[in-house]
DNA sequence: GATTGAAGCTACACTGGTGTAGTATTCGTG
DNA sequence: CACGAATACTACACCAGTGTAGCTTCAATC
């Protein structure tokens, strides 16, 4: 009975590299199976490593997946930010509003791996990683509900309920989003730039 | 050591009547637990019932969820026609979308427990009952989208993208089903009625 | 009221994941 | 070049769920 041989031994790591890394590979592995492939044991062959290596640095698997959140909302968020209009240029809302969709478009082929555990978070993650994921959908509502309401004040628009409308916004971005980390061959991104141009030409906006 | 005495048979029934009590088991599982709470074991529990009567109907979890969608998909499709219009009424379209939206909303307030499995289905499905609410999904898309198109002839609205628009608004009522399904008293109905009539005014349909 | 077949139950073997105690290896330092 | 701290590995006990073989009970029939 040949006792199998002593496994090779990892390359040492000081717990900061290897925190980076088990993050790395549990990022690697949602991108690639979703969450559904994501466990301890998953993470610790990702990295070529056992599993007391990974609970040795985290406390289990919530945490380390809040870890992880924690690291690329950061990320996310600011990818965000950059990619909304920061105020209202009143005599272009139009172009100002293509380019920003054309610009969260990019923002987000450019860099599946960041957005796919946001857009994709319901499936299988832990309740504190969803609900967290949830208030920052709540903190972007928020932002465009702002965007909405001066936009109105600035252009005399209709009253609205802004609420539900930064509700819809969202969802309808969302929505995409979750197309182009998922099928990026179903929709160009250009396709949904000349959507929301006519959508725009359809009410008629000035 | 006082060996455990022996369950008390549970009634027996005719396989056709089991069947039944287990996708009620399920779906009350589902309504009350989500997706993740929904094992073969804890359908047993839930039907007061063994294991292997489960086996003796059902060849696994996969195919017990398939015939329960089988079975709520065939509800919720007759009450989803239900409630779309079945034509473009032109002389008065606002009325008849407001009608609409009131009734979807009465449709999912009715019965959570038919729409929240599917509403909240990417959580922790398994993949062929996944792939077959996409598929439902993109039937009501269709749907949506011939709605769309025969009211842009009828009232010579504007070009569109009406694939977008109908994946769109879609999107946005799956986003609305979800939050009256998980969270009733955020929203009342009858504001989602408002703001699309609010919507109508200030698009200044006539 | 005995028989018997359908419907349930128990018990077991298996899988994949968790978490930890104890041991082996590495590598920087003196 | 020896040593000790830091880092990794092995091995185990545990859990929850799966799927099945074989035994038990019930109830319909004669």
């Amino acid at each position: 009975m040949a006792t199998r041989p002593r496994r090779r031994y990892a390359a040492r790591l000081p717990p900061d590299e290897r925190r980076t890394q088990l993050l790395d590979a549990a990022l690697a592995i949602i991108d690639r199976d979703g969450y559904a492939g994501v466990s301890i044991d998953a993470i610790a062959r990702e990295a070529g490593v056992t599993r007391p290596v990974v609970y040795s640095v985290f406390d289990g698997l919530g945490p380390l997946l809040y870890a992880l959140l924690d690291r690329q909302e950061r990320r996310a968020l600011r990818e965000l930010v950059a990619a909304l209009p920061t105020d209202i240029a009143p005599e272009d809302a139009d172009a100002l509003l293509l380019e920003t969709v054309r610009r969260l478009v990019a923002m987000v082929t450019a860099d599946p791996a960041t957005w796919r555990p946001i857009l994709l978070a319901p499936a299988g993650t832990p309740a504190p990683v969803r609900e967290r994921i949830e208030r920052d959908r709540e903190i972007v509502r928020g932002r465009m509900r702002a965007l909405l309401e001066a936009g109105l004040a600035q252009r005399g628009g209709p009253p609205l309920d802004t609420e539900i409308a930064a509700h819809s916004l969202v969802a309808v971005a969302e929505h995409f989003g979750r197309i182009l980390v998922e099928e990026p061959d179903r929709f160009d991104g250009e396709r949904l730039v000349d959507a929301v141009r006519s959508l725009l030409v359809a009410l008629g906006s000035s």
